[in-house]
DNA sequence: TGAATTGATCAAATTATCTTGATATATTAA
DNA sequence: TTAATATATCAAGATAATTTGATCAATTCA
């Protein structure tokens, strides 16, 4: 039974090729994002109303300020999400051009304004 | 600032769509199953080479046995991936079905075999 | 100006996920 | 039939993500 060993020792047959190492990394990050059914309905409620400042958000979400802001971080993070400041007020909005580089044509009508 | 309540307490106009929540869960735990370098390798090597056993697969991802056994079964979990069992092999390949309705076209050159 | 609001962030506690080594079962090969 | 191989699964420990309540800085409102 193989014990896991420094890719650098690897011959270059077995090794999983490097170079598509940081392209997985980011789409990692992407799917993170995504893997959370809360994010999800923020991303399905910012798809139907549009642009949202966070107070409004938060009590369609029934989610306190401190923790919806930890989850649009995440999801602004990963570009999913953008985001606009207007004085006090931050309004959050869908990143269609990132959910369409992602997710296939179906689940962009979930996720994505306008798409069916 | 407001705390959680139940969602029974919560005006129907406040309240997210429950309607939508069984299907916000599956995509979480299919974008579960993506969220994880290892297992975005995994599926880029079944991919590129198709329908492949553990052994075989173990050497090429540097995983322990026990280790790949754990990722593919989440993967074969989300659906995301086939299995086949032939006497004491177990052959996984891509679920091309379910890659294409989750993923953009573009992804699917990364994980779908014969895509571009 | 002073009080209230908005939203970001922090630390601690909780919960979920991943890794590791061991074991068990089934199958194949000698 | 015995030994070796293939794979799944388990329990324990290690890591990572989430929740909570508090605090802070920057507005906005009265």
């Amino acid at each position: 039974m193989q014990k896991e060993i420094p890719l650098t020792a690897v011959s270059s047959e077995k090794a999983v090729d490097p170079s598509n190492d940081k392209e997985f990394e980011l789409y990692e990050s992407k799917f993170k994002a995504l893997a959370d059914k809360k994010r999800l309905q923020i991303m399905n409620i910012l798809t139907q109303k549009g642009s949202m400042c966070v107070c409004d958000l938060a009590p369609m979400m029934n989610m306190t300020q401190s923790k919806l802001s930890y989850h649009l971080k995440i999801l602004w993070d990963a570009n999913i999400l953008t985001k606009e400041t207007r004085g006090t007020w931050s309004y959050y909005d869908i990143n269609t051009e990132e959910i369409n580089h992602l997710l296939s044509h179906e689940l962009c009508c979930i996720f994505k304004p306008s798409c069916c």
